[in-house]
DNA sequence: TGAGAGATGATATAGTGTAACGTGGATGTC
DNA sequence: GACATCCACGTTACACTATATCATCTCTCA
């Protein structure tokens, strides 16, 4: 049902009703939420249905214009703090090479991420492969690196802009 | 002689005589730029040599700050014309993860990089591994998707500060 | 009912990056 | 030598990204 599946990662999925991706999202983000006992407030469940309005990473700003338009001007501290907490909750993930966030899948598994990131439409495309990780996690503890954190970020065009004529 | 080998990461490369690292990365850098018909002019050699006094990666305000203690206050845009002279160059690497900026130990060869950054020292290392590449370019084609560019940066322990006792 | 914790509001400011235009020096051409 | 051109650098102004700090509100629970 989800449209964005993270074993093999998608784009423009054909023509796919984006309103249930933000309804699972949302459905996913109650039943974490509960889990760890968090609350899923109207503003953090309002700016997680803004980051998953499209597949594209989300500006923290971008946000904060959305929510300024509906419920008197949001201030930049709330927009971070809520984009905090989604993501301490692993809902959302940081693109850092963008500034930017998108809603993650499957915050519910634990996984690690990769991110196809498409400079054509600007859809990204999460998924967690173990092959990548275990070339990382060899590569790290054969240097004695105590590995903590990975950002892995490919750019690129997704199959459907590579298509295109104009690429250059 | 350089003090940052790419084939086996290193971190607080015993006692290494920094100096030697500073001019060797200079020196790399006359070639690269007289091969591609570049210039590197006083500033540019001047910040090249700012980003190479560590081994941590440097942020533009600390090298617009380390320019303006010298040569009357030099602008933001000077700089970061400068590091993207110097990027374009291969000379220097953008962390993104940091909004900083690194050396780059062996700018004459082409190759991917892959960045260890310590957040005990805030050393960084670079290394080139093939296997990494090799997963991460299998996936992304595996995907149908066209790799132009790859960010993969790692956080974690360098083993000296993974050692260490308070690491918590 | 009152204390404490957690969430949000509000103000101010810090940190990062770029657009746009001006200046000056090097080089090549006539 | 005079001029055109290109490139590097200077300068101003501003846009974008993010956080520190303190105030307020609300929920929960003792």
């Amino acid at each position: 049902m989800s449209a964005q599946k993270v074993d093999r990662p998608t784009f423009h999925e054909g023509g796919h009703e984006h309103q249930g991706c933000i309804e699972a999202a949302l459905a996913r983000a109650e039943v974490v939420c509960r889990e760890r006992g968090a609350r899923l407030t109207p503003l953090r469940r309002r700016v997680l249905e803004l980051v998953w309005r499209s597949h594209r990473a989300v500006k923290a700003y971008d946000l904060l214009a959305a929510l300024g338009d509906e419920e008197g001007a949001a201030k930049p501290p709330t927009v971070y703090r809520t984009l905090e907490f989604l993501m301490d909750m692993g809902l959302v993930h940081r693109i850092d090479s963008l500034n930017a966030f998108i809603g993650c899948p499957q915050p519910d598994r634990r996984h690690s991420a990769q991110f196809l990131i498409c400079g054509g439409c600007g859809e990204v495309s999460e998924m967690s492969a173990a092959s990548i990780d275990r070339a990382v996690a060899d590569q790290a503890t054969g240097s004695g690196f105590a590995l903590s954190r990975q950002i892995i970020e490919l750019h690129g065009k997704c199959p459907q802009c590579a298509a295109l004529p104009q690429s250059s």
